[in-house]
DNA sequence: CCGAAAACCGTTAGCGGTAACATAACGCTT
DNA sequence: AAGCGTTATGTTACCGCTAACGGTTTTCGG
């Protein structure tokens, strides 16, 4: 390990340590420190120098404070075990990358009171914005973000009224596609798995728009399967089990994620069961995770890092308040057939 | 530019509005909004109604600045997209979430560089603590930490020397108990499957110590696969073909974490591969997908839960710096033989 | 060689809170 | 009614940094 720099423990640096150390002002070393003005470059260098000597690390807090600008964005989400909101937070990272801007990240586990607490801890830093999944909030939330004067842009989700700008797919309109494409393949009794999450509305959009698919052709869900918590994996195969051995005339099942969808394919495959002939599949996300079964299960891609990217564009483009009105920006998830679904007839 | 900005009549409220808007001092309304110190009923409600009617947010940037105190933990990890880490970040949530104190967290991508960066970007929002993954820093990281006077956990490893304090488990024993597991259950020609990541010293501490372990019975790693990138368990399929097609005498495969090894699995099966007589299996991790899986994967939990709670108390628990000299919790992960080993001879 | 522009660097005045220290108001005892 | 400990509220002085502006020096065309 090589040597710590010798650090006076007692007190913690501030500029006006690196000032005295480079026999400069403290206004010229922030100037070299945030790389603006005019400062010539040997005094930088030795500021720069001493600096590093002295191991100084700035203090956005006071920055902040002085500056009324600070670098953060807020990014809100409903939890980090569903693979998909970290691939959102991929293609937002890639994008703040380089723009200066940092993203900081707030779960709420799917509780609107969480959100609530969440975006007001958030909003207490000032952020430059603010990117949170969903169109759902409690009235109070809606109205910080009205009145936070800064972007806001609701992701994942179009279905719904936004405060300022939105970017996502509309589930309604997925589960309508699925519901069509299954109808078209030829399948007529049709059951479903999903969660029994009441605050997961993209996963009840989706299952609306799926039944309401379903009714254009006259056909209507059979029968239905809700589970909470466990491993989604398992939980897909219990599912299944139990909707086929009441309803063992089902000839097809939608899953209202891929990973219960891979537990009932995995079911299916185990049992034997013929997929996609006698008993047609689909699950919705696209995650990677299928790529890797035996069997791959249709899906329907929700384009979650391109939702990520769009919401940090918008956020990083943007002016200091309002300046661009609200956008909307729908993406259009397309169903991947994968082998679990006949081909339409 | 020459268009007259929109004039936001509600420039962004301070404590002196909310002040003004109930009679009383800023200090007051300080104090309400804090809970700290002695406020009369009578005017603290009058100040929450006040707050509350104008929407008042208030900033924690000046109140960090003026106070010195600052709720925010620093969390630094590699990835979100390996489960792995999001568990930990459970934990630590669970245990702070009663303390006021906040967690915030930062993406490595395994880059030290980027650890370095992302360190020093948090070091200068002067958290109250720093949470990382794994024992091995750059130099300069090193110094900011010892340096930031402020309590460090190193986690998820204990094979190493630590900067402050370190909670985790030891790979390098993981490996080797692996290795004398599968030993004692008669295996001889034994592979293994990794990730090519040059910077994820807990796999290679773990491979280090599974081959140490096979030495110790006079065995060694008859051949292995790399892989990196893509989805996990596809790798995990992919990797296992072409070791077995390589070596088909094999009769056991090591896999550095549980995804590729479900992968293996699935293949192994999709062979008709018999397991675990012909061909034992072990990954590493514990992960839930596991359960869902049609044969159990041997494994080796990782107590990240565990790690992420201990971690978060001894950030919550301790004094302003360095009060209590590092502490070093090392956890002992169990086997969890799962049905891809046979049972020891 | 002059004068104006550009380059460089310092001074001043906060940013919006809070710690610490007054100060005022209020019982309650004697 | 004075005395005194609480309780309730106000005042003052920063926290560490940066915007805005000012002063001084250098550069350079004419």
């Amino acid at each position: 390990m090589a040597t710590v720099p010798r650090i006076d423990t007692r007190r913690t640096l501030t500029l006006r340590d690196v000032s005295e150390a480079s026999g400069v002002s403290e206004m010229t070393v922030s100037r070299v420190l945030r790389n603006r003005g005019d400062v010539s470059t040997a005094t930088r260098d030795r500021v720069l120098k001493a600096a590093k000597t002295l191991g100084y690390v700035p203090n956005k807090i006071a920055g902040g404070l002085a500056s009324q600008r600070v670098n953060l964005v807020a990014v809100i989400i409903p939890s980090l075990s569903n693979m998909v909101f970290p691939e959102v937070l991929t293609g937002i990272s890639e994008v703040l990358e380089d723009t200066g801007l940092q993203p900081v990240v707030g779960v709420t586990n799917y509780s609107p009171e969480r959100e609530e607490t969440v975006l007001y801890e958030m909003l207490s830093w000032r952020p430059s914005g603010v990117i949170l999944a969903g169109l759902e909030h409690t009235d109070a939330a809606r109205a910080m973000m009205a009145n936070a004067g800064i972007p806001i842009v609701e992701i994942m989700d179009v279905d719904g009224e936004a405060v300022d700008s939105v970017v996502g797919i509309s589930h309604r309109r997925a589960g309508m596609e699925m519901a069509k494409a299954i109808v078209a393949a030829g399948y007529r009794r049709i059951g479903f798995v999903g969660t029994m999450m009441p605050h997961d509305h993209r996963a009840r959009k989706r299952m609306e728009g799926f039944a309401e698919g379903l009714a254009l052709a006259g056909l209507r869900l059979e029968d239905s399967e809700f589970y909470s918590g466990g491993s989604a994996l398992l939980k897909g195969r219990e599912m299944t089990e139990a909707l086929l051995s009441r309803r063992p005339d089902l000839d097809f099942i939608y899953y209202s994620n891929d990973m219960i969808g891979a537990g009932g394919l995995l079911y299916c495959l185990d049992k034997g069961i013929d997929v996609p002939s006698r008993l047609g599949l689909a699950g919705f996300n696209g995650v990677e995770l299928l790529d890797g079964l035996p069997v791959k299960l249709a899906t329907m891609d929700a384009c979650r890092l391109e939702v990520g990217r769009r919401a940090a564009e918008i956020i990083a483009g943007k002016g200091p308040t309002g300046a661009t009105p609200g956008q909307r920006i729908e993406l259009t998830p397309r169903l991947e057939p994968g082998e679990t679904i006949r081909a339409p007839r």
